[in-house]
DNA sequence: GTCATCTGAGACATGGATGTCTCAAAATGG
DNA sequence: CCATTTTGAGACATCCATGTCTCAGATGAC
């Protein structure tokens, strides 16, 4: 009967804890489980009560910037309507969890586990069909690939994490600097037409302006 | 006599090294010393004959790809003439040594050594300088901080170099992409009129579109 | 061919982080 | 107030990467 209490008040107490490991493993992976347990106010005893390990802990860590970054597209709504409009709801949607996507953007080819690589999957996918989508409404750019612009995005988004973990951006201005960047890049301008649908070349010379 | 002989032998060998140890290190920071000394295609003795150590051998790895780096803003001439056009040469200098990049931005605070850090932040000052430089010239965003460009842009070339190694971008594309994508974030767009120069706030609402 | 040098493979010691345990103190719940 | 549970501190044991050494074979100079 009271098991339900317990799992819960566990379940918040490993997020608190998942919290803190982030905030230090996102800056330093290879921090001791000291520093972990010291951030998040708790002993190396209790460290392990919660986590059976170093492996589990990282893995754990891992799924929650997987979920919280699977959120943010959902929030955003990122499969409905305009390419655009859906960009900038996942902007505002995922800068506040930038430093976990930090944390996944340096860590996420070190995961053997199936569970966590095929999440991964999905949600790159998920932002791939976004950037797909938009190149097919004309609203993004056809000369850079979707892959390419969704990889980048993801950087950028890690990239905000880290500057604002570091205090080199003020969280106020993240989500309009992320969004004023990738978006001139990655929209198609208002005033060029619309390129020759066929053969679209990889290299179009659109940069010279004698 | 010969001692000259040996230490030019022995650079190119530790440079050759270090290559390899990039390669892996790039994407596993904490890998191994066999792993590195086997991507090296030497032994692991031979590895600690060559560097004292795993922390003589990260520091060295990390010189060089600042070298690198500042081999190719002195190959952009980055302080010289227009913003612009200096930003794409550095881009073309840069990519080729994406991979080095990409090892500095997982690693870049996590050396103690003073030696690496002031080389680290005279490079950051130098396209700090470049973006303030186009800025003023007119041919920068001002919304968008000459930090925030600086970090950007080296998020995204290290993310070109994760991507190259990867698979996921052919090289042929790697500078293509990256100059169009920050480019046409970062530069000023032709269209629209010079912003008040007095007062810039950082949020100007251009992105409403009604 | 002979010599000096370099290299690779392995054994071995070492250090440090991790994992496990115990027990007293604190917190919680009735 | 008492019983139960959780927590923290510390003492270990263990594992593994690193660092060091030796020695036989390979390489190269002369």
């Amino acid at each position: 009967m009271s098991q339900m209490t317990y799992t819960r008040i566990m379940a918040t107490d490993r997020d608190t804890v998942l919290e803190a490991a982030v905030g230090v493993l996102s800056r330093r992976p290879t921090a001791h489980l000291d520093e972990i347990a010291r951030a998040a106010g708790i002993s190396r005893a209790t460290l392990h009560r919660l986590f059976p390990g170093r492996e589990a802990l990282i893995r754990e860590v891992g799924l929650l910037g997987l979920h919280r970054f699977a959120a943010a597209l959902d929030t955003a709504a990122v499969e409905d309507g305009d390419a655009e409009a859906a960009l900038r709801r996942l902007v505002d949607a995922a800068v506040p969890d930038a430093a976990l996507c930090a944390f996944l953007a340096g860590e996420n080819q070190l995961y053997d586990d199936d569970g966590v690589n095929d999440l991964w999957e999905v949600q790159i996918a998920r932002l791939h069909a976004l950037f797909l989508r938009g190149q097919q409404q004309g609203v993004i750019r056809i000369e850079l690939s979707a892959a390419w612009l969704s990889e980048a995005f993801f950087d950028l988004v890690a990239g905000i994490g880290w500057a604002i973990q570091d205090g080199r951006l003020a969280p106020r201005d993240a989500a309009f600097s992320l969004a004023e960047l990738f978006l001139g890049g990655a929209l198609r301008r208002a005033d060029a037409p619309t390129p020759p649908p066929t053969a679209p070349s990889a290299r179009t010379p659109e940069t010279d302006t004698p």
